[in-house]
DNA sequence: ATAACTTTTAGAGTTTACTCTAAGTCAAGC
DNA sequence: GCTTGACTTAGAGTAAACTCTAAAAGTTAT
């Protein structure tokens, strides 16, 4: 129930240098001390970091996340604005979606492109594997 | 056949500078010069853009696009280290996809719980909305 | 209680990927 | 021919997100 900098960071892949950048930067208000001033990560402080990973994931600027923080601190008179940041989240996150699969599509192209001609050399390559022909056309016009 | 700087950027949703800034990294080595010394990119230089959008998409540095493209330069001897960055880069794609799966769960999930309690108010939300309930501790043990 | 390790701070330094400036050249419309 | 806007270069500047340093203090294992 209090993990020390080091045993948090272990735990969120992260380094002790960067908690502490984070809570600097106001992303961590939450985090105690002891008596000597060594910091006590609580179970709670953890879904704080797990909430700053998954925004920070989906493309928020650590300075979005604080300002969402900020209006998490300020208290009831900001949920409209925290329900309309998380769709907004939502909206950039199905858009990062679908260009990752299309990115996934011409990723796949250029492996079965190599394959193809490590297995078979490239003259007439298209003339030789139709599919591939095929898929190329459908990406592009002409393969790089 | 032959664009300027200006008409790719704005094709691309990059700037000018961006542009001279990539060939300046070696990101596009086949640009030919006008005999003013303007840029002239043709539609295979716009392929090479729309390969670095993918790269870069997928996480990949401008560092490491660059060494796509020496291994692509340095011609065929280079045609395995190329299918396994590929390789590679669909195994980083697919690890992304599932991450972002993971992060639409939390987004939706906060969606809901603040949709709630501007509706109905955060004094027994999880005993009123069961379904909120169980998400929750599907995703945590505690909320944020 | 001593050695080895971890944590503390303030502040400086680094990396990545742009982004802009200045001073000049080129191109298109009137 | 002139103006307006786009283009050229080298190089400086910027923003974001770390990343590291140094010196001191706290903690743990033997």
């Amino acid at each position: 129930m209090g993990y020390t900098i080091g045993q948090v960071a272990k735990k969120m892949g992260l380094t002790a240098h960067t908690l502490r950048y984070y809570e600097k930067e106001g992303l961590l208000p939450f985090i105690k001390k002891n008596g000597s001033g060594l910091r006590v990560f609580s179970d709670n402080d953890i879904g704080w970091l797990e909430l700053i990973e998954c925004l920070k994931g989906t493309g928020m600027s650590l300075k979005g996340i604080k300002q969402y923080i900020d209006w998490y601190i300020e208290g009831d008179s900001t949920l409209e604005k925290r329900l309309e940041m998380f769709k907004q989240q939502k909206v950039n996150l199905e858009e990062q979606m679908l260009q990752l699969q299309r990115h996934m599509e011409k990723i796949n192209y250029k492996i079965a492109y190599y394959s193809e001609i490590i297995a078979n050399g490239s003259e007439g390559v298209f003339e030789r594997n139709k599919e591939l022909a095929k898929e190329r056309e459908r990406l592009y016009g002409i393969d790089k």
